[in-house]
DNA sequence: TATGAATGAGACTTCATTCAT
DNA sequence: TATGAATGAAGTCTCATTCAT
């Protein structure tokens, strides 16, 4: 029989203890990632440092993949709310403060766990379910076309996919650059900001 | 001892085996690293795939670190000939259309190995001496810094070094991306140099 | 990619060194299988009670399951050495004689090491590969049945197949039984045998 | 307390439930053994499979042990029945057709449940309690003993200990391996029991 | 210097069984 | 008495690396 990739969680977790226990061991994956890094956080180390033991570490999670595509599932989930709450608050902003509160919001984003951020972008292996690392780009990209669509009169004319793509990808870039090389101490993100806000306005009109 | 003129000395045999065998062992590498994939690329794969014992391999190479991070080498001094070709080219060019031959020139090093490209980008834990993997951009960022120095006249009045960064970072995802994304088959590369040099000169000008 | 049964020794073992490991290996786990049970040889204890490393066990032997196939068919191929060689001497002697002489010679089988004969029956669940516990019989059979065509002269009209089956079946299990009930006793042998040629005889004709 | 005529007692409910738990964990253990194989029969499935929680399948049986040899025990009774049918029967036909019918209880005997007999005969290594597959044969021995005992008048002169000893144990061996080897079709039955038959009463007389 | 057999730490995982609720 | 979450010993197996020949 072919090997199914065991990445999806066992369980649905239905009771407050069982909630309890997956909580921990998320929480316990996503700090061994931080402080030890990818090759150290096998299962057991994994285990111990929740609290829990290493067989009900497996009757919830299949396999050390699927915790940490659990990890990086939970991360993502925390980066798009910031950026979609920004979407929202952006609705009635003139364009180009419109896109600085956008791009502000990747940057922010990316701020929110920067050491976990920098593990999940340069020590997991994109293989298999792990390739999930680039889930928030492809959400970001699709709530930034959609903006663009919604403020074409604002644009030169341009093919809204590459736009997109070319605006996303280079903010995203920059914002991703700059943590990994500690440069967003709280004084310099607004510099940040403005370059990256002036680099996708004068591109887009 | 006897005069053998016309031969190669003992030592310098021995010296062009051992190069052979360098070789060897660094093109199975990448072969089986593309093929494969980093996980499977066990070092006894390789050194079976190099023509090599296991024992040999350790006498050139101390660690399966060592390996790849030499694969990975070679594949930035790849890159890097090209990008360095381009911008001496490029001294007498007008500015717009060297910056697009510069821009130009990333994506051709990025089109020279897709797959190794690729498998580089995507599974090699940046850890270690592995980290190397980013060496190229550190390398494109002071070649091009170093071209604006020589050309301020024509910027706006900008930080040099974060306007390099900008442009490097932004320019190295877009044809990055580009690649993972199987994006930059030979009719659509014009699209994304325009693009991409549209990007830039827009924002330094 | 589906799984493949890994039953099969992984290397042939050419060198001198190699040989003595695979030796070793196999009367360390023949040795277990009679001391302590099937399921208390794990391969860590094989490996252990061979004085090899378990990297080495793995090296030659892909599983616990090939490791105890191996035992078998060394099991099996020395008891057919016995029955063998009788079916060599029986040649002219006559048919009651003869007869006589094969019953014989599966008891001896059977009591050329009856503790690991009785391990291999009971303990082995007669899964894949290891389904070859009952590969003695089926050549037993075939020389029996072999032995009966070219006497069929001396017997009633029968259904060779037929025969050789009934034959076969109850010599062996009457062996085999009364090894495992430890009925063989030297001066029990010949008992067992004069009944089970009579057995046999009284079918025949 | 008042009368509650016409209703079960409680403590009778109760047992009834047990009872019906207890069918249900035999029932699937039985099941899952034929459907998946002793190894993949562990005891969280076969509560599972039982509608039962692991805990109950605990609270009546101590251990996976228990568990089967319940399922073997099922089984040897279920046989014996049919046995021991037959033997009731038996009493007043003359010898030869009582032996035959004998030996066609056997046949009919295993062919009860060839499924679950051919699980419970390969793959239960007979160990500590497990070892009651066995059972059956011992009883059937008992039986056919006791029955030439009364016939000791037709046969031969003979030690009855051993006679009974070879002809239970080619008869089980026959039948047994006939339902191993599926060669017990409808229409293939009555040639065995014939053979079998034959084998036993030339023996015996 | 080459060879390849050998090593062994340590990774992942299962499953019979226990026990708090 | 039922539940099912939790346990953890123990098993299988891989692979980077060493070292005797």
């Amino acid at each position: 029989m072919a090997k199914r990739p065991l990445t999806n969680p066992r369980k649905q977790a239905s009771q407050e203890r069982s909630r309890a226990t997956v909580d921990a061991l998320i929480e316990a994956t996503a700090r061994i990632l931080v402080r030890e890094g990818f090759d150290k956080a096998s299962t057991n180390r994994i285990a111990e440092a929740a609290g829990v033991s290493i067989g009900s570490l497996y009757q919830y999670y299949p396999s050390k993949e699927a915790l940490v595509a659990a990890v990086i599932e939970r991360h993502n989930r925390d980066l798009m709310q910031i950026v979609r709450a920004a979407l929202a608050e952006v609705a009635r902003l003139p364009f180009d403060q419109a896109v600085r509160r956008i791009v502000a919001a990747a940057v922010d984003a990316h701020r929110l766990d920067p050491r976990l951020h920098r593990v999940l972008a340069e020590q997991i292996p994109r293989t298999g379910r792990l390739a999930t690392v680039d889930g928030f780009n492809r959400e970001y990209f699709t709530l930034f076309k959609d903006y663009l669509d919604r403020h074409k009169a604002r644009l030169r004319a341009v093919d809204l996919e590459m736009a997109a793509f070319v605006c996303v990808t280079s903010i995203e870039a920059l914002t991703h650059t700059a943590v990994l090389h500690h440069m967003l101490s709280d004084d310099r993100v607004a510099i940040l900001v403005d370059e990256a806000t002036r680099l996708v306005m004068r591109y887009l009109r």
